[in-house]
DNA sequence: CGTCATCTTGGAACCGGTTCCATTTTACCA
DNA sequence: TGGTAAAATGGAACCGGTTCCAAGATGACG
C-alpha cells in the first residue's frame, strides 16, 4: 500500500459497470428492493463485496433529502441528569443510521441562537430538546421548516414530549418523610427563576406542600431555602437550615446534587444522618445508590431513549397529534431517611 | 401562514433566475469569491434576502465531498474530565461551520466498532479521540481511508497529539507535599490495567515514585492503593490506608474525583484535612475548587479546545508532520494540604 | 483607434446516489 | 404456442450545490 495516496472512490457507477447491470438494479440491491432476482442481487452483492463499495453518505443524503442526522439541545455539562439523558439517546442512535449532533447551550443567548438555526440551515432531521423551553415562535419556526421536534422533561403545548410528574414526585418525597413521622421538614431547591427557567425543582416543592397540607402541616417560609445548582451552594443553604433554633428532622432536596450537599453538611456539623437528620434527593443519580441516599428515582436514561424513539417515529409518520409519555417516578428507599429521634423535639 | 404545508424550497437557480444572472455568480456570492462585481454582488445578496434563500448544507457537502462534520470519540458519561474537554471542543465546533458528531464509547469492543466504521462509512471530515489508544491498524485504517485524527490525552507515534506530562505532574504533586514536610505519602488510583489501557494514573505514580527516589524516600507498597475510578472506590482504599499501623501523613490522589472519596474517608473517621491529612488531587475539575482542593490543574477545556483547532488545521494543509503539543500543567494550592502536624509522629 | 490583458459572467459538467418510467424478460394460462 | 400479466432491469432525470472553461465586457496603453 502506498504512503499518502488518497482513498479510490468506487462509485455505484463501477459497481454498475463491473457487474454489467445497471445503477438502478445496483441502488435496489442496496436498499434491499424486493423488485431484484435473487441471481442477480447476490452477483451485485458479490461485486460490492470484491471492489470494497460503500455508498457515499453525502450522495445518499441529497437524493433523499434527508441529512440523516439528529440534534440534541440542552445544557450539557453541568447537570449530571442530563448527560445521563444524553447517554439513552446515544445508544439508541448508535443503533440506527442517524448521527447524533449535539448542541451545548450556555447562555440563554446561545438557546435562542440555536433554537432559530435549527428551524433555518437544514441540518438536521430531527430534534430533540432536553429541559429547555421553547418559545411560540421557536416552535412556530420549526413547524413551518418542518423539522419535527421532541421535548424532554419540559413543555410545550404544540409538541410531543417525555415528562415526569414532578409534582407527584415531590408528594412521594415529603409523603415518605411524613410517614416515617417527620414533621419538621425543609426543602432545599433551585430559585423560582432560573437562567432557563427550569421549573422541576419548583414542581417538586408544590408537590411537597401538597402533601404537607394535607397532613395538616403548616409551610414555614424559614424551611425554604433555594440557591444555584449545585452542591456547594445546597450545603450552605443546609448550614443555615441547621442553624434555625427550630432545625428540620429532615431535608427534601430539589435533586441529588442538591442532597449531596446537604450530607456533606450535615457530616461538617458531626449531625449523623439519618439518625438525626433525614435526607432525601430527586433524580438517583449513579452516585446516589453508593452513598445510600434515599431519592425519587426518575428514569434519565429512558427519558432519552424513548425520546429519540418517539422522534424516530414522528419523523417517519406525520401525525397531527402530540404524544405526551409520562415516566414513572418511583421512591427508592436506602438508608438516608428513617424516622425522626424524638417524636417532637422541643428544642436542640 | 397555513398549516402543516412543507417548507417551499429555494433553490440556487430561483436565486440565479431572480437576479438574472448564472448560478455560477450566485455561487460564487455565496462563497465570497473576489470575482464578482460589487454591484452584482450586492443585487444578488438583496434577491437571496428577498427570497429567504439558504444554500442546501447536503448540496453543498456532496459537491464539495466535505461532510462538514467532525467526530469526538471517548468514554463520555463517565469522567467529569472526559465531559469538560468535550466543553471545549464543543466551543470552538459552534464557531465553525462544522457539526459535532458524538460517539461515546462504553466497552472495549464498541471502541473497536466504531474505530473502525469511522474509517469505512466516510461520514465525518475528521475525528478527535480522546484518552482512547488507537492500535496500529486503526491508524492504518484512517489513514488510508484519508481521514485526520488527532488524539487528546493519548499516544500514537503516528498521530498528532494533546497531551500533558503526567509523570511531570505527579512529580510535582509528590514535590509539593515534600515540601511541606510530609515524608508519607501515600498513592491512591486506578488498576495498571484498565478496561481502556488508561496510562495517566500510572504515569502520575511513577512521577511521584521519581521525586520520592530523589528525596531518599523508600517506596512503601503497603501506601499504594488502587481500584476503579470513582469517589467511593477511592474512599474505601483511604479507609484501609488510614487504618494502618504507621498510616501515611498525606495522599495523592490520581484524579480529583477520588481526591474527592480520599477526604470523604477523612471525614468519616474524624480526620482533618489538611491539619491530619494533607490530600492533593489531579485535573481540578470544577468541583475542586469548591472544595478547597489543592491539586494539580491540568487544562482539560484546553486540551479540547487546541486539539479541535489541530485538527482543523491538519484537515485543510495536508503536512506530513505530526505535532504534539503539551499542555502545561499547574500546582494550584488550596487549602486541603498543610505541613505534616508533628515532624514524624510515631504512631496515630 | 486597434490590441491585448484583466475582470466578469454564464452555464455545462460534475459530485454519487435515488427514483420512476419505459423496456425487456419471464411465467403462466388458455 | 401465442398472448398477456407480472417480474426484472436499464438508464435518464433529478437532488442542489461547486467548479471550470469559454466568452463577453471593460479598460489600459502604444
Amino acid at each position: 500500500m502506498f504512503n499518502g495516496e488518497h482513498p479510490v472512490p468506487v462509485t455505484i457507477y463501477d459497481v454498475a459497470k463491473q457487474a454489467n447491470v445497471g445503477v438502478g438494479t445496483v441502488s435496489r440491491v442496496l436498499n434491499n428492493s424486493p423488485r431484484v432476482s435473487p441471481e442477480t442481487r447476490q452477483h451485485v452483492l458479490d461485486v460490492i463485496d470484491t471492489l470494497n463499495f460503500r455508498p457515499s453518505p453525502l450522495a445518499q443524503r441529497l437524493s433523499r433529502r434527508k441529512t440523516l442526522s439528529i440534534g440534541v439541545i440542552a445544557v450539557f455539562f453541568t447537570r449530571p441528569s442530563v448527560v445521563e439523558r444524553l447517554r439513552g439517546v446515544e445508544a439508541v442512535i448508535a443503533a440506527s443510521e442517524y448521527d447524533l449532533i449535539v448542541y451545548n447551550i450556555e447562555t440563554p443567548a446561545k438557546r435562542d441562537d440555536i433554537f432559530c438555526a435549527t428551524a433555518a440551515n437544514r441540518r438536521v432531521d430531527g430534534l430533540l430538546v432536553i429541559s429547555l423551553t421553547p418559545a411560540d415562535a421557536d416552535v412556530e419556526r420549526w413547524r413551518s421548516a418542518g423539522v419535527p421536534v421532541v421535548l424532554v422533561d419540559t413543555h410545550h403545548p404544540a409538541l410531543p414530549r417525555i415528562v415526569v410528574n414532578d409534582v407527584l414526585g415531590g408528594y412521594q418525597a415529603a409523603q415518605h418523610l411524613l410517614e416515617l413521622g417527620h414533621r419538621q421538614i425543609a426543602f432545599v431547591g433551585d430559585p423560582i427563576h432560573t437562567a432557563f427557567n427550569f421549573t422541576s425543582s419548583q414542581d417538586r416543592l408544590a408537590g411537597m406542600r401538597q402533601a404537607l397540607t394535607e397532613h395538616g402541616i403548616a409551610w414555614r417560609p424559614e424551611y425554604h431555602q433555594t440557591g444555584e445548582h449545585d452542591q456547594q451552594a445546597a450545603r450552605a443553604l443546609t448550614h443555615q437550615l441547621l442553624a434555625l433554633d427550630d432545625p428540620p428532622t429532615a431535608i427534601f432536596a430539589a435533586s441529588d446534587t442538591q442532597a449531596l450537599g446537604v450530607m456533606e453538611a450535615a457530616r461538617d456539623l458531626g449531625i449523623r444522618v439519618p439518625e438525626d437528620l433525614s435526607v432525601i434527593g430527586f433524580d438517583d443519580i449513579e452516585i446516589a445508590s453508593y452513598l445510600n441516599l434515599t431519592t425519587i428515582h426518575q428514569p434519565l436514561f429512558e427519558s432519552g431513549y424513548r425520546g429519540i424513539n418517539l422522534l424516530l417515529q414522528s419523523m417517519d409518520v406525520i401525525d397531527s397529534e402530540t404524544p405526551r409519555e409520562e415516566l414513572a417516578l418511583d421512591l427508592v428507599v436506602r438508608s438516608s431517611t428513617a424516622p425522626p429521634a424524638h417524636a417532637s423535639p422541643a428544642l436542640v
